[in-house]
Parts: C-alpha cells; sequence; structure tokens
DNA sequence: AAATTCCCCAACCGCGTGATC
DNA sequence: CGATCACGCGGTTGGGGAATT
C-alpha cells in the first residue's frame, strides 16, 4: 500500500519461487492450461495471468527440451530465420520442445552480430507452403492436447543429401508418445526418433522435398488412427 | 584482488487480435 | 455495434555470473 492510501500493484514480480512453481505445476495439471487469468484465484499464487502463462511455457511445460541447442537446431533457425526474419513463434513451432523465447534469445546473442543485412529474397511459394505447414502443426498441437500425445516432431532441413542412411527430413512431422524410441515403416522409408531427433532413412535417393512433406502428412494419421 | 565490462537469459512490457459481453 | 477481456507475440530490460582489465 502506497502511503497515499492508493493501491499498489498487487501482484508479484520478478523471479519464480520453487513454491510459486509447485502450486502453478499443480494447477495446470489438476486443470489444464489455458484461463490463466484465473490461475492466480484458483492456485493461491500472487501473479497475474500474463507471468503464470510465460512461466508454464518458457519454463515449466513437461515437454521443453532442456540443454543446448544442437547444431542441427540451429541449422533450423538460421534457415527459418532467413525466411521468416524475426517471426520467433513461427521458428519455434518447427523445433519442439523449444520457446520462441528460447529462440529469440539464441538467435541474439550468437547471430545477431554477425548478420549483416543480406537481402535474402523468398519466394512467394516457398512462403506459403511454409505458411501450410504451420497451419498444419498449429492443428496437429491442438490435437494432441485432446489426445494426449506428448509431442510433435518437425524437422526442417535442406537436403538434396546423397547420404543413404539417417537422411535429416526435410519437413517431416511425427507424433510419438512418451519420448521413446520408435522405428517404423512407412512405404519403404524408415525413420527413427532418438531424443527428439526424427531421422529418415531412404531405401533411394529422393530430393523431392514435397514429396517429403506429403508422408509426413499420412505418417501421422497413420500413427495416431485419428483423421484430420 | 578488485573493478569494470561483457554476456546470457528469465521475465517484463506494450501492442495486436480474436472472442465475448 | 463498441467495450472489455484473454491470450499470444515480439521487443526490451535487468540481475547475475563470466570474462577482462
Amino acid at each position: 500500500m502506497g502511503s497515499w492510501g492508493i493501491i499498489e500493484e498487487e501482484w508479484r514480480k520478478g523471479p519464480w519461487t520453487a513454491e510459486e512453481d509447485k502450486l502453478l505445476i499443480e494447477y495446470v495439471n489438476l486443470h489444464g492450461e489455458g484461463r490463466w487469468s484465473s490461475v492466480a484465484r484458483h492456485a493461491g499464487l500472487k501473479r497475474n495471468g500474463k507471468s503464470c502463462r510465460l512461466r508454464w511455457v518458457n519454463y515449466l511445460r513437461p515437454d521443453l527440451k532442456r540443454g543446448q541447442i544442437t547444431p542441427y537446431e540451429e541449422r533450423i533457425i538460421l534457415e527459418l530465420h532467413a525466411i521468416w526474419g524475426n517471426r520467433w513463434s513461427t521458428i519455434a513451432r518447427s523445433l519442439p520442445g523449444r520457446t520462441d523465447n528460447e529462440i529469440k534469445n539464441y538467435w541474439r546473442t550468437h547471430f545477431k552480430k554477425k548478420v549483416k543485412k543480406s537481402s535474402i529474397v523468398t519466394s512467394e511459394k516457398t512462403k506459403n507452403r511454409l505458411l501450410k505447414r504451420q497451419q498444419f502443426q498449429q492443428q496437429q498441437q491442438l490435437l494432441n492436447s485432446q489426445i494426449d500425445v506428448k509431442r510433435v516432431v518437425s524437422f526442417f532441413e535442406e537436403s538434396e543429401t546423397k547420404v543413404p542412411t539417417h537422411v535429416p527430413i526435410q519437413d517431416m512431422t511425427i507424433l510419438y508418445q512418451n519420448n521413446i524410441f520408435h522405428e517404423q515403416e512407412q512405404g519403404g522409408f524408415f525413420y527413427s526418433m532418438i531424443n527428439g531427433f526424427a531421422n529418415l532413412s531412404v531405401p533411394e535417393a529422393s530430393s523431392n522435398e514435397d514429396i517429403m512433406w506429403d508422408i509426413g502428412l499420412w505418417n501421422l494419421d497413420d500413427f495416431n488412427n485419428i483423421s484430420i
């Protein structure tokens, strides 16, 4: 309270304590994500909705991938930033377990100074294709929350690689559960999941990314016996 | 060893958008 | 319809540790 009888900011700010984290986790586990503005009331937290959401999304979410950004992820960040610019949340959708904040920070600390204003012109075709992907992934995220699938993994990577095994996936989205290793064969394509990495083994060289994308689509259906 | 600068990143802020009243 | 609310996004800040002077 201020000395003038004015009610000062009633919300707590600054770093979260372990107790606050615990309260927030308990609340979300019980009631799910969303309705952040009422979390404080029900969870006994003196934090506003914005703060609660941010803490959950950027730090407490169980599906966050902790640890360093891998070279693989770094390449994705670089590529997508060249296309999207500072649209961090868009970029983050292609990096499961990474937050927009994390990617933004990583970019700023590692690349900002190095990148000279390059005039990369991305064709509308490419942008539209990517937008389609993003929308699809958003839809999957919604489905995930409904069917309790832990994560959506998507990797976007330049390809034209001739390495016959474990070709980095161009743009393939795979659903898997519980972070358990999976290996599947789908129409002659093998892919495997290890520690959140998706690898594709192609029996014969394939470089058509649109084909890869289509494979990603029907794998999703097959995995979960769901129809979009 | 102490002071200063640099660097990282968690958290905040303002704003835009869409839903609801 | 406008007002209000909730949410999410991108830019920015500031505390603290690491590196440098």
